[in-house]
RNA sequence: GCCGAUGUGGCGAAAUGGCAGACGCAGGGGACUUAAAAUCCCCUGACCGGAAACGGUCGUGCGGGUUCGAGUCCCGCCAUCGGCACCA
């Protein structure tokens, strides 16, 4: 991987890293407080914020500022170094809001149950608890061995049963629940009242049981042979499973469902509530896939039947040429002709056999068969006849369509293929041909007995023919979503364990009922084998004496997904010790922000956090799935009052992934995989975090180069000769060499700073070097252009190399303007520097950000670019407060704009001051 | 097909509508060295002219436009990447 011998090493990272490591979990450095709890005296955070001994509460504390990283999956394979990418800008600007006076919760731990811990067990039988907590073990060297400013009192892990007994209490909550359509929110299921015809207790259960959050359905779900479960819909990708690329089918099983589809609407309507990137919103939008149009209702002839469809074009109607209902359609078997009874069982045969790649690929040949029923459109009391077709889906709007084939393109290629009447009712704007034209035009035949449309726009049709069909009570106004309701349930060992349990009633019915909370954690029983059974139960079905309560009942045997645990960690984070609840009340007020406007207490006085996780990082991969799953636990949990903000995450930021050297998505079959542990060897963690930051901005997908670690290494190296003395480094590099590993830190010790480094006053350009260096520095942190700060602090380090005395407070000064990047070697030149000029360090961490000076970067005299017609032609040095009139002087005497001018004529004359100036001739 | 993002040197990239290519990598030259490594200094978008100093022309995916001035703003294309994809 690492080319070539190793170079000489730049400065002692391998002594200065885990020096400093070992100094922050010793001190606790990073631990964030929670209100109320008491403050060492001697810890840097109480020591900054002048709190000794004392537990301040939440008014009391400095404002709150939470960044988070999404928690990884602790895979065998180990980090790559796509993990610490963001990472390391969260923990910069962990370290920065520090520096500044916020109070940073900054927690890790570990999305742990899943599939490959799972199948590992499978194949050799060991307990995934094994796996998993090995793979733990790996994940958190890794980590730490980077030097992230982690608060690791405050771990979590989704597989730990003080942490899981809060995901099955989460899920009693929804189970308790129902989402009251008049409120728009989801309240006690005890606040439900029934209507009449509810008498027996069995009746009431079922019209109850039927509108909880998470509630049991027996619809048609992807099962997926291979993985031996159900998949959700967002899970197959192209009828295969999204994990492992296995078929999947379509099966009918018995599975808990969540209502997020109740949310819809507010999931929709609050992202204009938070600050994420438009494109991630958008892809939000397009998943919940919002779309308004009517209901409509058409008669069967010949029978009392209604079809009902769903149509976003109700101003087409009188284009409605024939119907068409998807092949599961519950009418179909009612209204099917005998003449047409085989063709219509055959098509439906056919169509439930075809895997969803299959009717993917036929989207362009359409197929279908008419049923023999004809229906009455509403409009003008037309018969047309109905067909079945898979290009309509059951699972959408009513599973029924009018279909209008001039003005839709689906309707249009199978109106072609089976030669159906194609009428135009829409006439596009600037002559466009009207066939297959599906934008907003005029209406045109359209034409009824009781109602016309003709001329009307189409917004204005779509509302006048909406309103008819409403009076008639032939339909209505309707919201339609392409977002389904989230299937919950897995048949896997490797997840939480449902909190329900079965029982039957005196018919032989099945009825679920919630365990207590008191029977939490339910824990997962032990077993030998992992697999599902030969009779395709899930694997907890193994465990005979577990699934079979004494008295009587007997537990669910599916398993909550792995989404489950990820939906709330953020939450657990606040408050992980907590075993009366998921979450301490004021914790939860404090951290996420909803409290009362504090009056300031620490130094950050006048600032306030967000309602919310103040900086959420991740990829994309979760845009969906994860995001929007978090988002509705977190809405019912705020509708349940135990959550103060209805959003979880207010400012979210996708890091860019990082592909190999060969610009490909690093993948082990291609050989192009960077280990950070192999980079870190080499170079060290404050360069690989460097080169992490400097590759480009942390938003774009980016290669790696390990010549470009290279790079930043050199420019540590720099950092580190600035301030050490060349003749102790050479001693301590000998000394190094013949000294056991054990005792080479000690070494670190011998290390002389430069006698150029000296306590005295800078000169201006030692202060204007410095000050641009600060601004640059923290207002690319604010905005997160993490490479260019790098190249600014680059420049500072060329330029004081120069210096032949280097001021000790400019050093101190660049050292906290560093530290966020490269804590460690800072940390260490912080120390030393004190103690060459005789004075005790504070925590660099905790020391108060550098503000800049504008007065110090203002130069004597500028150069002023000077353009003659936009062309630059020469560069002006004048006075740096130089009026128009003194620069256009300056301009015109300049030899070179001379030469443009002569014979010409000046026309204009444009001076920005301070900026450059052109000259318009002709 | 629809939605979104991105196109700048050999490479990663930088530029509130105002000196395009900062910073870094790679490359070239030099200093130090017996030599190499490391380090330090200089050069490095293309083309034309010039011995050189230097001067000129072109140049931010392509074509138009706005403007004294466009990588940046507007219109129309093209390409790459990501998401969705028969959602009525």
């Amino acid at each position: 991987m690492l080319a070539g011998p190793m170079a000489r090493r730049q400065y002692p990272f391998h002594l200065i890293e885990p020096k400093w490591q070992q100094h922050w979990d010793a001190e606790g450095t990073f631990k964030a407080f929670n209100p109320g709890e008491a403050l060492p005296a001697h810890h840097p955070f109480a020591v900054r914020h002048g709190y000794s001994g004392t537990a301040p509460d939440a008014a009391g504390l400095p404002p709150k500022f939470y960044i988070l990283d999404m928690f990884p999956y602790p895979s065998g394979a180990g980090l790559h170094v796509g993990h610490p990418e963001g990472y390391t800008a969260t923990d910069i600007l962990a370290r920065y809001r520090r520096a500044q006076g916020w109070h940073v919760l900054h927690p890790m731990g570990w999305d742990a149950f899943g599939l490959p811990a799972e199948q590992y067990a499978i194949r050799t039988g060991q307990h995934p608890r094994k796996t998993t907590e090995a793979n733990i073990a790996t994940f958190k060297r890794q980590i730490k061995s980077l030097g992230f400013s982690y608060d690791w009192s405050r771990e979590v892990d989704t597989t730990d049963p003080k942490y899981f007994r809060w995901t099955q209490w989460i899920f009693l909550q929804l189970y308790h629940a129902w989402f009251n359509p008049a409120t728009q929110r989801a309240e006690p299921i005890s606040t439900l009242s029934y209507p009449a015809g509810c008498e027996t207790e069995a009746q009431r259960r079922e019209y109850r049981d039927a509108r909880r959050l998470a509630y049991v359905s027996q619809a048609p779900v992807w099962w997926c042979e291979a993985l031996g479960t159900v998949l959700a819909n967002e899970e197959v990708i192209d009828g295969r499973s999204e994990v492992g690329g296995h078929p999947v089918v379509r099966k009918p099983m018995r599975q808990w469902m969540l209502r997020i589809t109740a949310y819809a609407d507010r999931l929709l309507a609050d992202l204009e509530t938070i600050q994420w990137s438009d494109s991630l919103k958008q892809m939000q939008r397009n998943w919940i896939g919002r779309s308004e149009g009517a209901e409509v209702d058409f008669e069967v002839v010949g029978s009392g039947d209604k079809i009902r469809v769903f149509t976003t074009r109700p101003d087409t109607l009188f284009g409605a040429t024939y119907m068409v209902l998807a092949p599961e359609h519950a009418l179909v078997e009612r209204i099917t002709t005998v003449e047409c009874r085989a063709a219509v069982e055959r098509y439906r045969s056919e169509t439930s056999s075809k895997s969803d790649r299959d009717r993917t690929e036929s989207v362009l040949d359409k197929t279908g068969v008419f049923t023999g029923a004809l229906a009455i459109n509403p409009v003008n009391g037309q018969h047309i006849p109905i067909w079945i077709a898979d290009y309509v889906l059951a699972s959408y709007g009513t599973g029924a369509i009018m279909a209008v084939p001039a003005h839709d393109t689906r309707d249009y290629e199978f109106a072609t293929k089976f030669g159906l009447p194609i009428v135009q009712v829409v006439e596009p704007p600037n002559g466009r041909d009207w066939r297959g034209f599906v934008d907003d035009g005029v209406a045109v035949n359209s034409a009824g007995p009781e109602v016309c449309l003709d001329g009307l726009p189409t917004p204005e049709a779509k509302r006048r023919i909406t309103d008819w069909l409403a009076a008639k009570g032939l339909g209505q106004r309707m919201v339609n979503y392409k977002l389904r309701d989230w299937l919950f349930s897995r048949q896997r060992y490797w997840g939480e364990p449902f909190p329900i349990v079965w029982r039957t009633d005196a018919t032989g019915e099945p009825w679920h009922e919630a365990l207590p909370e008191s029977a939490l954690p339910v824990m997962p029983p032990a077993l030998d084998d992992y697999k599902p059974t030969p009779d395709g139960q899930p694997p907890l079905a193994r465990a005979t004496d577990w699934v079979r309560l004494p008295d009587g009942a007997v537990r669910e045997l599916n398993t909550m997904p792995q989404w489950a645990g990820s939906c709330w960690y953020y939450l657990r984070y606040l408050d992980p010790g907590n075993g009366a609840g998921m979450v301490g009340s004021d914790a939860e007020r404090y951290w996420m922000g909803s409290g009362v406007a504090r009056s300031g207490g620490g130094d950050a006085g006048g600032k306030r956090g967000v309602p919310g996780v103040d900086l959420y990082v991740g990829g994309t991969e979760h845009a969906v799935l994860h995001l929007l799953y978090a988002r509705f636990w977190h809405k019912v949990l705020f509708d349940l009052g135990q959550v103060t903000t209805p959003e979880p995450f207010f400012r979210l930021v996708n890091q860019g992934l990082i592909l190999g050297e060969d610009g490909q998505k690093m993948s082990k079959s291609r050989g192009n995989v960077v280990n950070p542990d192999d980079i870190l060897v080499e170079y060290g963690a404050d360069a690989f975090r460097l080169y992490e930051m400097f590759m480009g901005p942390l938003q774009e997908t980016k290669p790696w180069s390990t010549k470009g670690v290279e790079g930043v290494y050199r420019f540590l190296g720099r950092v580190w000769r600035l301030f050490v003395d060349e003749a102790a480094e050479t001693e301590f590099e000998q000394a190094l060499a013949v000294t056991e590993p054990s005792q080479a830190r000690g070494l670190l010790d011998r290390l002389r700073l430069s006698a150029s480094v000296a306590v005295g006053d800078p000169t201006p350009a030692q202060l204007r070097a410095l000050h641009a260096c600060i601004r640059k520095v923290t207002e690319d942190l604010e905005g997160l252009r993490f490479n260019t700060a790098i190249s600014a602090m680059m420049m500072f380090v060329n330029e004081a190399m120069t210096w032949s005395t280097r001021p000790a407070a400019v050093l101190k000064t660049f050292l906290q303007l560093l530290a966020p990047f490269a804590p460690h070697v800072s940390e260490e030149l912080w120390q030393r520097l004190h103690g060459h000029i005789g004075q005790a360090p504070g925590s660099l961490g905790y020391a108060a950000w550098p503000e800049f000076d504008p007065a110090l970067l203002v130069e004597e005299t500028v150069e002023i670019p000077v353009q003659v017609n936009g062309k630059l032609r020469d560069v002006v040095r004048v006075p740096a407060g130089a009026g128009p009139a003194e620069v256009e002087a300056a301009a015109k005497e300049s030899p070179k704009v001379q030469a443009f001018l002569a014979d010409k004529t000046l026309r204009k004359v444009i001076v920005v001051p301070g900026k450059m100036v052109n000259l318009v001739v002709g």
